[in-house]
DNA sequence: CTTCGTGCAAAAAATTTGCATCCGT
DNA sequence: ACGGATGCAAATTTTTTGCACGAAG
C-alpha cells in the first residue's frame, strides 16, 4: 500500500487530486483492465488530465497498458513488479498473470525461422470463462 | 496466378486499373507486410480507393491485414490458405509462415487459468535477422 | 446503359499538445 | 512564490464516408 507512494515520491510526483483519484481506481479494480472513459467517467478529470496522469504512471512502471478492441486500458502494476505474461479477457478486461512463459518453445526455433528475436507481447488475449457462459 | 483471378469473378469484383495495380503490388512483394503508404505511393490511387479495394480483398480472404507500430500493413494471401501463424519483422514487415502452433500448450492450460477461450493472434512480432544485423 | 469504382473533401475517433491559469509544496 | 498540473480548445493521425462523376461489364 506504500508502494506507489514511494515511487511518487522518489520521482517528485506532485500528488494532486485526479492522480490520486485515478491511482485509487486502479488499485480497487487492480484485477482487470479500465478504459479511459470509465477511468474519467468516474473520477471526472479532464480527459487531457487523465491521458497525462496515466502517461505518466506507465513510464514510471506504476501501471500497465494494453490494446482492447483499438482502445487502450490500463491496469495497476506496482505490486507485481517481476517480468510476466497476462491472458485478458477481450469481454471484461479480466487479468490473469501467468507464472510461465508461453513463448519458450518459440524463442528456441526463432533462430532457424530467420528471426533474430522475438517480441514476447506481453498480453494475450481470449474470453473469460465467466464471459463465455453469458454471452 | 489463376488463383485471385477466380476469386474475382466468383464474387462478382470488377477487375479495376486500382484493383488490379495493388493487386500485383502486393503479390510481387508477398513475402512481406507493406503499408498503405506504400501501396498509395507505388499505384498512385486515392487513399479512399486503396483503403476500399484492400477492405474488399481482406473480406474475400484474398490478403492478409495486420498492424506494426499503429498502422495497419497488407500482405498477400491467396496462395496460402491453410490456417497458420506468421512470424512478422516489424521493421521491414517480413513475413515468416509457421508450420506449428506457438499457443498449443497455453491452450492446454486456459481451462485451470480461468480462461474459456483463447484468441490465437495469428501475427507475431519480431526483429529479423538482417534488420537485426543491420542495427 | 446501368452498376459500381473513384476522387475529393469532409467526418470520425482516439490521443496529444499549446497556452493561460490554478494548485501543491 | 515557484514550478508543475489542469482545463480548454485545437491539432494530429489514421481510416472512413457521402456525393457527384466516370468507367467496366
Amino acid at each position: 500500500m506504500v508502494d506507489f507512494l514511494q515511487i511518487l515520491k522518489e520521482h517528485n510526483i506532485k500528488r494532486t487530486k485526479y492522480r490520486m483519484a485515478i491511482l485509487e481506481l486502479l488499485i480497487k479494480e487492480e484485477y482487470r483492465f479500465i478504459s479511459i472513459d470509465e477511468i474519467q467517467d468516474r473520477v471526472s478529470s479532464d480527459f487531457s488530465t487523465a491521458y497525462r496522469a496515466l502517461e505518466l504512471f506507465e513510464e514510471n512502471e506504476m501501471i500497465y497498458k494494453t490494446k482492447i478492441n483499438e482502445k487502450m486500458y490500463y491496469s495497476y502494476r506496482c505490486s507485481n513488479k517481476e517480468y510476466h505474461h497476462h491472458l485478458i479477457c477481450t469481454e471484461c478486461g479480466l487479468k490473469v498473470s501467468l507464472d510461465f512463459c508461453p513463448f519458450e518453445d518459440l524463442e528456441k526455433k526463432c533462430e532457424t525461422l530467420g528471426f533474430g528475436s522475438f517480441h514476447h507481447s506481453r498480453d494475450l488475449f481470449g474470453i473469460c470463462k465467466k464471459c463465455k457462459n453469458e454471452s
